[in-house]
DNA sequence: CCGCGTTAAGAACACGGTGTTGATTATTCA
DNA sequence: TGAATAATCAACACCGTGTTCTTAACGCGG
């Protein structure tokens, strides 16, 4: 208890980790509001009650497993946003999503949380704007902030396609491909 | 009953109605998944036994309501699909979300159907597919899908934009907008 | 305006998931 | 090994569901 602070123990460590697979499992077939605590302690073989001693409900261990994939995603960024290179961040984000494949694959499908991602894709936000404000003096803010509404949701899109389709394209080549949509608009595609 | 078809009773219509209207009350504060059968029902003031001979649960209530709402926008976007404008079509689309405003400002709100406005959006999708054949002839099919899907994503996160901030902007300068995105990206803003 | 047919209301039911409790067993860590 | 902590188990009241049956109200057509 007081050197460990009751964080380190095996069994915790056990039942959050069975937990979390369950969930994930069960949100390949439905979405996140249909599903119950008891379906997901019994597909994880652990007990209804110690669920409650952990989570509150579904949402909050969903929660929690985004919050985890959040920092590590912020953490791997944290070089690119410094230097201010968007289609670096891009990449960046791409390349964390393709690392946390199994996880993003069930995040970003069918049931997934469209919340989520695109907190993740909102990350570039300030950065893009601050960028189009120098290439385009003349846009006013708000206009800008619309645009980028409009890039991001077409993004999250591109996304959700790449990995429910197997993520055959590379960070790379997604990260060129939108860069050529924003800027130059379907004219790009001649 | 051989007349009517049991389709007219005025019964019904009113039992209908209160129901539709306190769904759509309820959804400002919570998504479909979180609303209830009783609460729908209390607020509607019709028994619970009520409802059921209607509807199967509150998702089959808001499918119809959204088909309503689909039909109609069919019917007055109709001569711009025979025209082949997409424009022309992107426009009426938008006053017919304009013209249902109250329904379409719960519809596209926070807690409302992101499904049903892609479905609305993809009325104009073979046909903005086919236009851009044209002018790009080089493209191939799956990359125009590929760009439809993602300026369709944008124009949706627009139209949710729009709604939610009043709709204080016109058809007409949306289209513009979209399409000054669409056909030249940011260097279009310049 | 009446009466037949339809519809809504109301009460009751079993069912299933929730969230909590207290007692018991098992595991971990030092 | 022993004290602390975590998980299990059984039980609980609670709430919404979906259905059934009876009774009351209403509306439509004649």
């Amino acid at each position: 208890m007081e050197t460990n602070e009751r964080k380190n123990d095996r069994r915790v460590k056990y039942t959050k980790a069975a937990l979390k697979q369950s969930l994930l499992e069960q949100m390949r077939d439905r979405p996140i509001e249909k599903l119950t605590v008891k379906d997901i302690c019994e597909r994880a073989d652990i007990n209804r009650g110690t669920f409650y001693a952990h989570y509150s409900d579904p949402r909050d261990l969903l929660s929690q497993i985004e919050e985890e994939l959040m920092s590590e995603i912020l953490k791997s960024v944290e070089r690119s946003l410094q230097i201010g290179d968007i289609s670096l961040l891009l990449a960046d984000i791409f390349e964390s999503i393709e690392k946390n494949r199994d996880l993003c694959s069930v995040l970003f499908s069918e049931y997934g949380d469209k919340a989520f991602l695109k907190r993740v894709i909102f990350i570039a936000r300030d950065q893009s704007i601050a960028e189009w404000k120098r290439i385009i003096p003349g846009a006013k803010r708000e206009q800008l902030e619309m645009l980028y509404m409009f890039y991001a949701n077409g993004c999250i899109a591109i996304i959700e396609n790449w990995v429910q389709n197997g993520m055959k394209e590379s960070p790379k080549e997604l990260t060129t491909f939108i860069e050529k949509i924003s800027t130059n608009g379907l004219l790009a595609f001649q």
